[in-house]
RNA sequence: GGGCCUGUAGCUCAGCUGGCUAGAGCACACGACUGAUAAUCGUGAGGUCGAUGGUUCGAGUCCAUCCAGGCCCA
C-alpha cells in the first residue's frame, strides 16, 4: 500500500482485485490470423493433431475435389469451412480424423484456358505438349486455391493432397474404367452431341454460344397408314396426316418418329381435301400460320394413336407415333417431329422406344453420299431442297421464316447441328446398376433427408451414362481398334495392362506411344486375329475421374478407410460428384462409397439473389478475410443454417464481428479475472460453492450439453446462437455483472473468490473447447493465456466431458424465480433512474413485499439479494408503505426503490450505514476493512 | 416448362406431432456507468408469421393455388 488513509479514492483501488490481462481486446485478425498460421505450421500442429488421434476410431470425411481453376470463391470457402468444423469436432469428440485436400485437375475448363493462353500457336503444337501445359496450369491453381484455403484456418494434409491427375490417381481411373470394361457395363453407343461441321469436332455445352438466326419455319403432313376407324368412325375412308412443325427441315430425312403428349387433346381438321391432326390447342395458331380451313371432325387423346405407323414423307420408310411428355403447347402442332440422332428429347425418346439412333450426317456436316436427293449437301444448303422436296411429294402444308436463338461454335461464331455420333457409356442396366443404385441410397443417411428424394430421382430417370469425351486432357479411354476390321477391343486384361503403366509413367503415355507399345505382348483382334491396332482418342469424363475417388483416395491411402462416413457438398453435387460417385462404386463395388451426405445451400447476397458479375454483388472471400478476418467468415458459415441458401451482405458480416466482439471480449473478461488463478491450487470444490457459482456451472452444463448435440447433428446454427446467448444473457449480463463486486473486493485467495473463480475457469476452459473448431484462431489464440493449458494448442484437446454432478434442477428452478424479480427489480431501478433518483444501481436500496409463496422462496436468499441485484441495500419487507413500483409480470410484488442511505464506501462503491467507524480507514465499510486488513 | 428446396421483427435464428397476448440475440432509440471502457449494464419501441382461399371450435404450424427466390434439368 502506497498511502495511508485519508487519501485519494484513488487509493483503494489498488487494494481491488481488478482484471489483469494482456489478451488483445482488439482482434486484429486479418493480421493475427497469418501469424496464428505461421505458428501452426511451424509447430507442426496437423501432424501433432494425427499423432493424437492415432489408434482412435476413424472418422472419415471424404473431400469432394474442387476444380483446379480459378482463384476460390465464397461457395469454396463455405464448403472448406464447414468440412473443417465437422472434422474439428469429430476430433474433438474422440475420433481420429485425417483430411486429405484433393483437387479435380483434367478437364475442358483448363483445356480451354491453356489453348487461349496459347493462342495461334496451339496448331503448332503436339498434343503431348499440349497436356503438359494442361498438368502446369492445373498445379498453378492447386497451389494458389490450396493457400487459399489455409488462410480459411482449415487444418489438413496440405502437403499431400488428392489430385486427379496425379500418375497414380491417373493410373487407379483406368483401373476402375476397366472393370466396367469386365462387368459389361461398358459399351459403345451413339448419341446426339453439339457438333460444330466447320471446325469438325464435337463441342461442350461450354462452347456453345447462343444467337438469333434465322431458320425456315415447315409444316409437314405424315400420312397416317394404320386405320384408326374403330376408335374414331369419323375419319373412315380419310386419308389422315398429323401435322408436324419444324425448323429444321434438313433433319427430316433422319425422321423416325412423331412424338405426341399423352394428355393433350388432339382433333381431326376435315379441309376437305384430307384431314389433318394437331392439338387442339394449336389447332388455330396452325390455321393461321398455313392458312389452312377446316372443320374438326373429331377431338380425341393422343393413345389413340400410339404406335400407329405413318409414312415417311419421301422415303419408303415408316414413322411411328409415340407418346412423350416433352411435347409441349408453346409452339408448332403437338405433333413432335423426331429425329433420334439430331435432338437431345428425340434421342432419350428414341432411347425409350429403341428407335435407331440414326445418323445420316458425316463429320463436315453433309449428308452421307448414300441418302437419295440430298447425298453430299451440307445440311444447311440442303435445307431449300428438302422444302423443294417436299412441296414435290404434296407433304408441305405451310412454310415461313422464323428469328430464334440458336446455338453457335463459339470459336468460328458458325451455327452448329446436333449430331449422333459414336461415344462410350456404362449402361444403366447391366449389371442391374439402376437398381442396385437406387438400393444403395436408402442405405446412406441424407442431411437434410431430402436429398435422398432428390438424387433417387435422378438415378430413376437418368439415360446411360456417356463418359466419352471428344478431348484431350484427362485420361483416354483405354481402348483399341483393329486396323484391319475396325473391332474395338475394349477387354478388361488389356484395359487393367494399361492402367498399370498409367500408374507408374502418367496417361500422357497415351499420346507419346504407339498402340504396340501400350498393349500386352501378343495381343490380337478377337474377332480377324490381326494383331495391328489404332489407340481410341476420346477421353473420360472428368465425373468419372472424380467418381472413382474412393478407389484412388480412400481404398489407396493407409490413413484412410472406405466407405466414407461422409461426403460434405454443396446441393448441386445431387447431380454431379454424389451421383457419379455413387454410380462409380456401384458398378464396381455393389456399395455406395458414403455412409452419410450432407449438402448445404448455395451462398447467395443479402436480398436472396445469386451472386453474378454483372449485377455486381459478388461477395469475395479474399475481401470479407481482409476486413473482417477469416474467423468472421468462419463465424458465418457457423451462425446461417446452410440446409437453406446462404445469404451474405456487409450488414450481416457486421452484425457478425459484433457478435465476435462479443464472444472475444466475454473470455477477455474472464482471463483477466483469473489471472492470479492456478486451477491445481486453487479450485474450490463444489460443495463449498455459494449458489449463484453452482447455478452458473448448471448452466455451463446446459451449454455443452446443447452445442455438443449441434456438433453431432451438424447443426451449428444451434451453436452460434447457443453460444451467443450464453456469453450475452447468462454470463454478461447476470453472472459476470452480479460476480464483479466479490471478484474485486474480496481478499485474493478468500475462498468467496476463489469460488468465483473456480467457476469462470470452468466455464471459460469448456466455451473455448466448445467453439475451438468454429473459432479456431480465437479460441488457440485464448489458450496460451489460460493458467497451465494441459495440451499445446486447443486443437489438441477434447471436448469437456459431461458432468451430471454439477447440475441441480432444484436449484435452477429457485434462482429463475430470483431472476424472474430481478427483472422486475430492474425495471423499478430504471424509473428511479429516469426519476433521478439513482443514478448507478449501487445507488439504490430496494425494498420488496412479496405474496407469500414468493417470499417465503426469497426469504433464505435475502442476505444475498443486494449483490444479486447490484445494489447497496434489499430488503424484504411484509408492508410496504408509499409509493412502490407494481411487478407486471409477477403477481402482486410490489418494489419499491430509495436512494441507498448511509455514505458510499469509497473501495467498494456500495453505500453503507457504517462507514467511519475505523479510525484507519474512515471512508470505507466494514466488508471492505476485512479486506484490506 | 419439370424435379427438389426455401420464404417468421432491419439482420441471424427459435417456435416438436395445430391451442401464444408469436420468442431470443444483435441492430435501433433512450438512459446509466466510467473498476470489462473503441467496453459494460438497464429500459423501450419493432412482426396481419410471402399472398390468397380452404379444413378446423382454433393455423406461423395441415391442404390448395399464387407470388418471390435458390439448386438441378429441359
Amino acid at each position: 500500500m502506497q498511502k495511508h488513509c485519508g487519501g485519494t479514492t484513488m487509493d483503494y483501488k489498488d487494494t481491488l482485485n481488478l482484471p489483469v490481462t494482456n489478451f488483445p481486446m482488439k482482434a486484429n485478425l486479418a493480421q493475427r490470423e497469418p501469424e496464428i498460421l505461421a505458428a501452426w505450421e511451424k509447430n507442426g500442429l496437423y501432424k501433432k493433431m494425427e499423432e493424437a488421434g492415432a489408434g482412435k476410431p476413424k472418422y472419415i470425411l471424404h473431400d469432394g475435389p474442387p476444380y483446379a481453376n480459378g482463384h476460390i470463391h465464397i461457395g469454396h470457402a463455405l464448403n472448406k469451412i464447414l468440412k473443417d468444423i465437422v472434422l474439428k469436432s469429430k476430433r474433438m469428440s474422440g475420433f481420429d480424423a485425417p483430411y486429405i485436400p484433393g483437387w479435380d485437375c483434367h478437364g475442358l475448363p483448363i483445356e480451354l484456358q491453356v489453348e487461349k493462353n496459347l493462342g495461334s500457336k496451339k496448331h503448332e503444337i503436339g498434343k503431348p505438349e499440349m497436356r503438359r501445359q494442361c498438368r502446369d496450369y492445373a498445379r498453378k491453381f492447386v497451389d494458389i486455391q490450396k493457400a487459399e484455403f489455409q488462410r480459411l484456418g482449415v487444418l489438413g494434409e496440405w502437403d499431400n493432397p488428392y489430385l486427379t491427375m496425379n500418375y497414380s490417381y491417373e493410373g487407379i481411373t483406368a483401373h476402375e474404367l476397366a472393370k466396367f470394361a469386365e462387368n459389361g457395363g461398358l459399351y459403345k453407343g451413339k448419341k446426339p452431341v453439339h457438333w460444330c461441321s466447320s471446325c469438325g469436332t464435337a463441342l461442350a455445352e461450354a462452347e456453345v454460344e447462343y444467337a438469333d438466326h434465322k431458320s425456315p419455319s415447315i409444316y409437314v403432313k405424315f400420312l397416317l397408314k394404320d386405320d384408326v376407324s374403330d376408335k374414331l368412325p369419323a375419319l373412315a375412308g380419310k386419308k389422315v396426316y398429323p401435322v408436324i412443325w419444324t425448323t429444321t427441315p434438313w433433319t427430316i430425312p433422319a425422321n423416325l418418329a412423331i412424338a405426341m403428349h399423352p394428355e393433350f387433346d388432339y382433333v381431326a381438321l376435315d379441309t376437305g381435301a384430307d384431314v389433318l391432326i394437331v392439338a387442339e390447342g394449336l389447332k388455330d395458331a396452325f390455321c393461321k400460320a398455313t392458312g389452312v380451313n377446316g372443320t374438326v371432325i373429331a377431338t380425341f387423346k393422343a393413345e389413340v394413336l400410339e404406335k400407329k405407323l405413318c409414312r415417311h414423307p419421301f422415303y419408303d420408310r415408316d414413322s411411328i407415333i409415340l407418346l412423350g411428355d416433352h411435347v409441349t403447347l408453346e409452339a408448332g402442332t403437338g405433333c413432335v417431329h423426331t429425329a433420334p440422332g439430331h435432338g437431345q428429347e428425340d434421342y432419350e425418346l428414341g432411347l425409350r422406344e429403341g428407335l435407331d439412333i440414326y445418323n445420316p450426317v458425316d463429320n463436315r456436316g453433309r449428308f452421307l453420299e448414300t441418302i437419295p436427293f440430298f447425298g453430299g449437301q451440307y445440311v444447311f444448303d440442303a435445307n431449300p431442297n428438302v422444302l423443294a422436296k417436299l412441296e414435290e411429294v404434296g407433304a408441305l402444308v405451310g412454310k415461313g421464316e422464323i428469328s430464334h436463338s440458336y446455338p453457335h461454335c463459339w470459336r468460328c461464331k458458325k451455327p452448329i447441328i446436333f449430331r449422333a455420333t459414336e461415344q462410350w457409356f456404362i449402361s444403366m442396366q447391366s449389371n442391374d446398376l439402376r437398381r442396385k443404385a437406387l438400393d444403395a441410397i436408402n442405405t446412406v443417411s441424407w442431411i437434410p433427408k431430402w436429398g435422398k428424394e432428390r438424387i433417387y430421382g435422378m438415378i430413376e430417370n437418368r439415360p446411360d451414362w456417356c463418359v466419352s469425351r471428344q478431348r484431350n486432357w484427362g485420361v483416354p479411354i483405354t481402348v483399341f481398334y483393329c486396323k484391319a476390321c475396325g473391332e474395338a477391343l475394349a477387354d478388361g486384361k488389356v484395359m487393367h495392362h494399361v492402367a498399370d503403366l498409367f500408374e507408374k509413367e502418367s496417361s500422357d503415355i497415351w499420346y507419346e506411344r504407339e498402340a504396340k507399345e501400350l498393349l500386352p505382348a501378343g495381343t490380337v483382334c478377337p474377332a480377324c486375329g490381326k494383331s495391328e491396332f489404332d489407340k481410341e482418342m476420346d477421353i473420360l469424363d472428368v465425373w468419372f475421374d472424380s467418381g472413382v475417388s474412393h478407389a484412388a483416395v480412400l481404398e489407396h491411402r493407409d490413413n484412410l478407410t472406405s466407405p466414407a462416413d461422409m461426403y460434405l457438398e454443396g446441393s448441386d453435387q445431387h447431380r454431379g460428384w454424389f451421383h457419379s460417385s455413387l454410380l462409380a462404386s456401384v458398378g464396381t463395388r455393389g456399395v455406395a462409397p458414403y455412409r452419410s451426405v450432407l449438402t448445404h445451400g448455395f451462398v447467395v447476397d443479402g436480398s436472396g439473389r445469386k451472386m453474378s458479375k454483372s449485377v455486381g454483388n459478388v461477395v469475395a472471400p479474399e475481401d470479407v478475410i481482409k476486413k473482417y478476418g477469416a474467423e468472421v467468415l468462419r463465424l458465418w458459415v457457423a451462425a446461417q443454417d446452410y440446409r437453406d441458401d446462404l445469404r451474405i451482405s456487409q450488414e450481416i458480416l457486421t452484425r457478425l464481428s459484433e457478435a465476435y466482439r462479443r464472444i472475444r471480449n466475454t473470455c477477455r473478461y474472464i482471463l483477466g479475472n483469473i489471472a492470479d488463478f492456478d486451477p491445481k491450487t486453487d479450485t474450490v470444490a463444489y460443495g463449498d460453492m455459494p449458489e449463484i457459482d453452482r447455478w452458473a456451472l448448471h448452466q455451463l452444463e446446459l451449454l455443452k450439453e446443447k452445442v455438443l448435440n449441434a456438433y453431432e447433428n451438424c447443426e451449428f446454427h444451434v451453436l452460434y446462437h447457443a453460444v451467443n446467448g450464453f456469453c450475452t444473457v447468462e454470463m454478461s449480463a447476470f453472472y459476470l455483472d452480479i460476480l464483479k463486486d466479490r471478484v474485486y473486493t474480496s481478499r485474493q485467495d478468500s475462498l468467496e473468490r476463489r469460488s468465483a473463480q473456480t467457476a469462470m475457469y470452468q466455464i471459460l476452459d469448456a466455451l473455448v473447447k466448445l467453439t475451438a473448431p468454429v473459432l479456431s484462431f480465437t479460441a488457440d489464440e485464448v489458450w496460451r493465456y489460460m493458467p497451465a493449458p494441459a495440451e499445446e494448442s486447443v486443437h489438441l484437446s477434447q471436448f469437456p466431458p459431461f458432468k451430471p454432478e454439477n447440475r441441480d434442477e432444484a436449484l435452477v428452478e429457485r434462482w429463475e424465480t430470483i431472476i424472474k424479480v430481478r427483472a422486475e427489480v430492474s425495471k423499478a431501478l430504471e424509473q428511479a433512474r429516469v426519476q433521478k433518483v439513482i443514478g448507478h444501481s449501487l445507488d439504490a436500496a430496494v425494498a420488496l413485499q412479496a405474496p407469500a409463496e414468493l417470499g417465503g422462496l426469497l426469504a433464505p436468499y435475502a442476505a444475498d439479494l443486494k449483490s444479486i441485484f447490484i445494489v447497496s441495500k434489499a430488503e424484504l419487507i411484509e408492508n410496504l408503505e408509499g409509493e412502490s413500483f407494481a411487478a407486471e409480470g409477477i403477481a402482486g410484488l410490489q418494489i419499491k426503490v430509495a436512494a441507498a442511505p448511509g455514505k458510499k464506501c469509497e473501495r467498494c462503491w456500495c453505500y453503507d450505514e457504517e462507514i467511519g467507524t475505523d479510525a484507519e480507514h474512515p471512508g470505507i465499510c466494514p466488508k471492505c476493512l476485512a479486506a484490506v486488513k
